[in-house]
DNA sequence: TTGCAAAGTTAGGCAGGACTAACTATATTA
DNA sequence: TAATATAGTTAGTCCTGCCTAACTTTGCAA
């Protein structure tokens, strides 16, 4: 079992990444200036990621192509959506965040939660759903709960 | 009441101010060296982000002297540490996460989740605590369920 | 098949945030 | 009180990531 050197990737080539994958899937096709719409960038700005991303062999780019991306690259772009959805999920499901917020948040957070606690935040959203399959309903709980005073949580505990 | 203009805050700054809160809680002074090694970051480094931070008019900054926060500057820091605070405990205490990995992932998250979200979490904070008060002990049932296996989470759903 | 609009690229610039190396203040202590 | 170690600043560089303006390719329509 070969690990492909686990690639470092930028929140911002992160993004691209995900937008081209995303855009493959609505559309077959990712082209610079959906991406560059999509991320509200500038073509230019998108033309520069592309040459990083096939640098680190994400993507196939060729100037003035279509854009795909590699195994390495859907590798890559399936471990950000996956965690953007748990996350979003998570808020929207769990904490019962506004649709638009949650997935906003989501976009955020994706770049900075590592893989332990992702792997954590699914068992946790998989313990709630279990629990509401078996009528025990924690999130509806939880919003009933949603109704009483906030406490401290301002002492540094380090 | 007078809202003091929100100030938008890099994640850089936000970490520096952070350091020069807890600095002084725990000596009293923040000194630039002690930032510097606090954050990893060179003498230099910091120098430049006190300039911005007092521009910004959240620390007293003179060359040469000590560093203090204003009163805007504290209310920014105790902003941040309360999110800090909450996402590691969060992490650490629901999620079951190593102390250093949430301490860690919460460092990185404090700058990426809005007030909508951590207000949020830290409502189903205190409902997880609640029912563990009530002996129904939910983080308890949820090490219980971190046997079993995960599920996909892999399609995009915007 | 040419001729133009749309898509894409290049060049040049700017801001944030970090670094090193060299210099300046401050403070301690002999 | 002068010498020196430590703390802090300045100057100059680099890298990322974005921008605009100007130029080039491509592809479609007349």
């Amino acid at each position: 079992m070969t690990k492909p050197d686990k690639i470092e990737l930028s929140a911002s080539l992160e993004d691209y990444i995900e937008a081209i994958f995303n855009l493959a899937l609505e559309s077959n096709v990712a082209r610079s200036k959906n991406i560059a719409e999509r991320l509200n960038v500038s073509k230019s700005s998108v033309t520069g990621a592309l040459r990083l991303l096939k640098d680190k062999g994400l993507a196939n780019y060729e100037p003035y192509g279509y854009v795909t991306l590699t195994e390495r690259g859907r590798g890559a772009a399936a471990e950000i959506v996956k965690k953007h959805n748990i996350l979003k999920f998570f808020f929207e499901k769990v904490l019962g965040v506004e649709t638009d917020l949650a997935q906003d948040a989501a976009c955020r957070a994706e770049h900075t939660l590592g893989p332990e606690i992702i792997a954590r935040l699914l068992s946790f959203i998989e313990f709630v759903t279990e629990s509401n399959k078996d009528g025990c309903r924690l999130t509806d709980q939880f919003r009933e709960f949603c109704g009483k005073p906030p406490a401290a949580f301002t002492e540094p505990q380090n």
